[in-house]
DNA sequence: GATGAATGAGACTTCATTCAT
DNA sequence: AATGAATGAAGTCTCATTCAT
């Protein structure tokens, strides 16, 4: 028989949790400036102490919420890779693109809030050196997929294989980021023909004289 | 003859611009996060009330602080429109990506710092779109660049020139941005070289059976 | 057996209340204007911050002291109202205007405070009309008594027991009023003087021809 | 001629007044707490500083505002003593109840703002001692037009004409200072019934047997 | 483990007053 | 005489953190 007052025990277990989960959530909505101790106690439906129950201080706090979307980062384009060969280069890309546009619009908000506190961005630069994650792995994918079709032939040999992950990469990054912090698109159209719009540059370059 | 007493005024006359230049100053050095108008009011060599003789409050500072670099932003890359049909299409492109890289890695901390302050992002905005200025205006003009390139036979006729423009832009805000965000460089090379690589890549495409 | 502790938290328990009766106490000694949170606290024993855990602001605080003495101002009379019959008219007015003077010289630098600040006195007028409280019940309870009287003959019967317990009320609160707002009396007796003669005056009336 | 500027410098002149009448007008308004010295420079148009080019300071200024209507409170009542022998006596008293009634209606919010500050109190206090003015004034005037009746057998010979003078004056007083701490009157009738009525018991008193 | 009243340093802001002009 | 930018002490309120229960 589980008493009320068990469940509540059982419940509370995995305030941890629910606390990085509040933080995450309130950081989302409204940044990490102005966010309280006692606002994300509430979020997470207990007292102000029972977060140092579970956490150094609110810095530690943030700092798991911070590590909470690092293995997001890089599962994102990770999954791609078993396309070489199929389809052509450019899907392929406008395929990696559309899912780094969504990705990186969902970490954006948490992104600012953390960049714009240096506090708060020490510890995350730590967390990410820990768990060897970061933005190279995402690029190293996709640039190991490009090596991977210039051996087919289906990219030219003198092509700059990372650069041009960083390329596709990074203009997604940017769009998200630029969606963010001017409240519109620099780029007014919607993200799938983005997507395919920049498969195509990266692919195609300026150069008169290609097959066209 | 120039007294003590004279200079002193004539210090106190722009004591508005000494404002904005000291939080602009902290801000960059220490994000927005835990500035205080004592410390901006010390840093301008004035008292905690003075501040409010020349802004409303606070966030009206903060405000006068993004604005001040809103003219940086487009004078940037507009003034690199005069070398259509000058040099290489890639060198002019390699010259642009490393007048971007310089301006980006100036403005980045104070980006995430207004970036990560919901309340400073919606004033940074609004006083972005008042000016009608933004990133817009760079993209174009680089685009607009490229059309006259296209029509002079240097840039591929299906090129499009936008999404071009917006790549060379977009890499080199998200190299800043990561710089700062990282704490190093996700391609560890020197920014020459990567305005190098970033214009190559953007001017060859992947496609193999280009001129090479 | 209680330790140090212990009474310690007995003590702030009621730390609301101790922050009410200390504020009430000191708008009493040196009025409204001018009172700090800061003294408040010291005078209640607590820090600065505990007056906002038990209050939303200073104005509630303050709205609390002023709901503190309502009861105070209509108990006063209400006693008095079973002496029909008893003793003489005049002398029955005589206590009451003896019992008011007190009360009244009780609360007027309160008054004052409350009625000198605009903000407080909306909140005070409201707690008032919420509480159903107010001079009228003091006024009523004599009409009544005098009415009663009025009934038994000891009483004309073309007398206006309301007006005539508007003016027995309403005398003793200027004179408290006066004594404060001018830093003396009025009249230069005592009060067991004036309460008699403003009987008195009450019950005799001017006209000539009365039984004297 | 007069140049703009000698009118100007002629305006000035009077800037004194300018400010205890801007002063006034605020205080009566808003009340004495939240008024600011430049506030009230704004409503007398003029600088912030040149409030102490008239005077020592802020508590100096509201001191002019309160001296400012001491003539009016004896000049309400001092003008109607010539009624001796005329008309009857109840009318008389009923006279000076309205105009009472009037004039304390203007003063009473100035009347609160000042004893609700306990500086400005001291200041006012003083003000009238040295003015020799204050209260007793108005009743002694009342007093002796009641003894003057007395004398011509138009009023008991045992009455109390001071008590009753501080009976009409102090349920006038009252009745304004209530209107304006309660935001309603105690007794809802209007002013001119009020007066009737007030007249009508304090000439009448309780006393059974009288002429009714 | 959880609570939440209490703490107190420190934030932003106001405002009477000064003083060079 | 008048100005108004500047001052800085003092006010109200916030919030991360503690600790007895």
């Amino acid at each position: 028989m589980v008493t009320a007052h068990e469940q509540k025990r059982t419940e509370r277990a995995d305030l941890r949790d629910a606390l990085v989960a509040a933080a995450d959530r309130l950081m989302r909505e409204r940044g990490a400036r102005g966010l309280t101790t006692r606002e994300i106690a509430r979020e997470a439906g207990c007292s102000d102490g029972a977060l140092y129950v579970h956490f150094q201080d609110k810095a530690h706090l943030l700092a798991a919420v911070c590590e909470r979307w690092i293995p997001d980062l890089a599962a994102a384009v990770g999954s791609l890779i078993e396309r070489v060969g199929v389809a052509t280069v450019q899907e392929n890309l406008e395929a990696i693109a559309a899912v780094a546009l969504r990705t990186y619009g969902e970490m954006v908000s948490s992104t600012f809030a953390i960049g714009g506190d240096p506090e708060l961005l020490t510890y995350h630069q730590a967390a990410l050196k820990a768990a060897e994650r970061g933005p190279r792995r995402g690029i190293e994918s996709i640039a190991a997929y490009l090596a991977a079709e210039q051996r087919l032939g289906r990219v030219r040999t003198d092509a700059d294989a990372v650069m041009a992950a960083n390329l596709v990469l990074g203009s997604c990054w940017q769009r998200a980021a630029m969606r963010y912090y001017f409240g519109e698109d620099i780029l007014p159209i919607d993200d799938a023909t983005y997507a395919s719009g920049l498969a195509a540059a990266v692919t195609r370059g300026l150069e008169p004289g290609g097959r066209a």
